[in-house]
DNA sequence: TGACTGCTTCTACATGTGTAGTAGGATGGC
DNA sequence: GCCATCCTACTACACATGTAGAAGCAGTCA
């Protein structure tokens, strides 16, 4: 599932708090976007049409609530930026990142404690050069 | 600068090996993509016109260069997928990355020796918690 | 010198995306 | 019972993107 920027800005609206209504993801999303209300429900109009979002009925009011998890959201942009801007390979993305200026050395030492924890304990010094 | 699907592919066809003539990109998409020559031809007109690869004329044929670097494009890629799907952290992202089943033990392993070494010299158990 | 070939430029068109207006139904206060 | 609100559904429209055909010009080989 892909989704557009548009789209994004509705599902992370939908994620930090869903159920929700219309109304409400507007609220949210005041001051982060300037769109028109209707312009909202359009969006989440087609969210729904793609299986996105979850359309149902309260009263004369829609109230939605995601069916994509951000998870898969985000697994699948990423998948997606990898296969078209990185060959689709994950490791050289990783590379990147580190590499560039942007990641800064605090980020770096915070990604390293990530690192030996989902590693569940660093295997010390073992040499391994498989590369994906 | 943010490329297209398919402006990308034309692109990491042209940063594998450039100057290239229109040609010459057909050939090496040749098998990735199954476009008419015309439509790479439109591809690369637009490119020019955003001002990502430049066109310079070799008697009669059209000669293309990358001006954007596969770095820049990539780095912008990124930052707008942090933007859209991480908050703009690069951090998180990096987690997700990580915490992500796509992401091998022997990558891991991979990616903690680039870290120790782009970070120039492991600073040890320093306490850093600034995340960003 | 004419046919073939390859390249270019122009034009086109469907679909996707961003953005929103309008009209009409429900609802609640007066 | 009627008006102000708020919500929904429908419609619209411009610009972006993917995709490519048509027509014309230049080189070349017979």
């Amino acid at each position: 599932m892909k989704l557009t920027e548009a789209e994004w800005q509705i599902m992370n609206a939908l994620w930090a708090n869903s159920p929700a209504t219309a109304r409400q993801i507007a609220d949210r999303l005041a001051g982060k976007v300037d769109w028109a209300y209707t312009t909202i429900k359009t969006m989440l109009t087609r969210l729904s049409d793609k299986k996105a979002v979850e359309e149902s009925k309260k009263g004369n009011m829609s109230v939605y609530e995601p069916i994509l998890t951000r998870q898969a959201a985000r697994r699948s942009a990423l998948k997606g930026l990898a296969n078209q801007a990185f060959d689709g390979a994950f490791g050289p993305l990783m590379h990147f990142l580190l590499e560039d200026q942007k990641v800064s050395d605090s980020q770096k030492q915070e990604l390293l404690k990530a690192l030996e924890q989902t590693e569940g304990g660093r295997k010390k010094e073992q040499k391994n050069d498989e590369c994906n």
